[in-house]
DNA sequence: CCCTAAGGTGTACGACGTATACCGAGAAGG
DNA sequence: CCTTCTCGGTATACGTCGTACACCTTAGGG
């Protein structure tokens, strides 16, 4: 991500700050001082706060696309391991996590339109996934969208306690908690 | 709720408002004007912003314990019983609920110490469900507090995406969404 | 050579949380 | 009965926030 002009070094500043105290942490001054320019210049490239948060999530998403579900493997290796980069980026940058996924965002990405497209690349991998295991046999029939859906939002469920200060588990035992908690859902679904 | 004094008219107000617009709407200013006093005089009842917040809180989740969970019927109807009063709080006060469930809060309940004694009114209610169903034979013997963790969490992260903003559904096949979904996990749990 | 537009600065405004100083009423104690 | 505290309230002020507005500088095109 090498930074050219104003705007992307303003928005990755921005970013930086994000991800090291979370979103109220991200002024228009300090984003500025961070950038080497003033606040009220921020305003030649992104027309309010909320707008360069938005810049900010856009980066963030699709920066988080290329890295994530590179696995080889069988089907259930695969599947736990796109979990395992999920955990990683929730549990490794809690900030970023909470303000892509927790905070409310208008022109967000909506089920099912949206995601049936492939729009969102990592939602996408979910779901090519759980395809892949009915065509196998591995799962029962059912919708794939649905099922990748019920299948992410026990994930992130679980996530949103955790990061909510819900869960008093050292991290690798969230981790496995995790895992536990998905296999009994892959249960559910399973042929 | 009968309003006596004026912390709790102070805490009242702000719990009207919180529900309302939202937490960030809650402004010290506001909730005196409310409350009928100015804003230096609530400092007279709580320290600052955020005990006002946790008090707000407090009162929030006492009430609810209240209402969740008075059902009748088989197992599987009290089980989406607990599923619809859940919705019903989720869907029908959003920000009461980002703010009860979603925001952090440091010294809220936590899995497993806090859980384990049946602190918390509303999980108590699906673990002793849980139980109930692992003794009569309907739920495969495991872990009643991990099954009822993985359950709630379930239906938490669907309501998260949901208040998100990145489902575009009517409220309605929202909830219906939730009911397959939350089947398809016991499915995955069930003897 | 001037005009314009893009990108920058400085200042200021209203709203926020809250520190601080002050005040009046009633209880307590001599 | 008068003094003295304490409790719950007010008024004012400070530093920080997002951002409106006026202004400046500079590169490039007619």
């Amino acid at each position: 991500m090498t930074v050219v002009n104003t705007a992307d070094r303003v928005a990755e500043a921005a970013r930086a700050i994000l991800a090291a105290e979370g979103v109220e942490a991200v002024t228009m001054r300090r984003v500025a001082d961070a950038a080497g320019i003033t606040a009220m210049a921020i305003y030649k490239h992104y027309p309010n706060r909320e707008a360069l948060l938005a810049a900010v999530a856009d980066r963030a998403f699709r920066e988080l696309g290329k890295t994530w579900g590179n696995r080889d493997g069988d089907w259930e290796t695969r599947a736990l391991g796109l979990l395992d980069d999920f955990l990683d980026f929730a549990l490794g940058r809690p900030h970023l996590y909470r303000f892509l996924i927790t905070d409310r965002r208008d022109q967000a990405r909506r089920f099912p339109e949206g995601f049936e497209d492939g729009a969102s690349p990592s939602f996408t991998k979910i779901v090519a996934l759980v395809e892949e295991g009915m065509r196998d046999g591995l799962l029962r029939p059912d919708d794939p969208l649905e099922v990748a859906m019920t299948l992410t939002a026990a994930g992130q469920g679980l996530v949103q306690l955790y990061l909510g200060g819900r869960i008093g588990l050292p991290e690798e035992e969230f981790r496995a908690l995790c895992v536990r908690a998905t296999r009994r859902v892959f249960d559910g679904v399973r042929a």
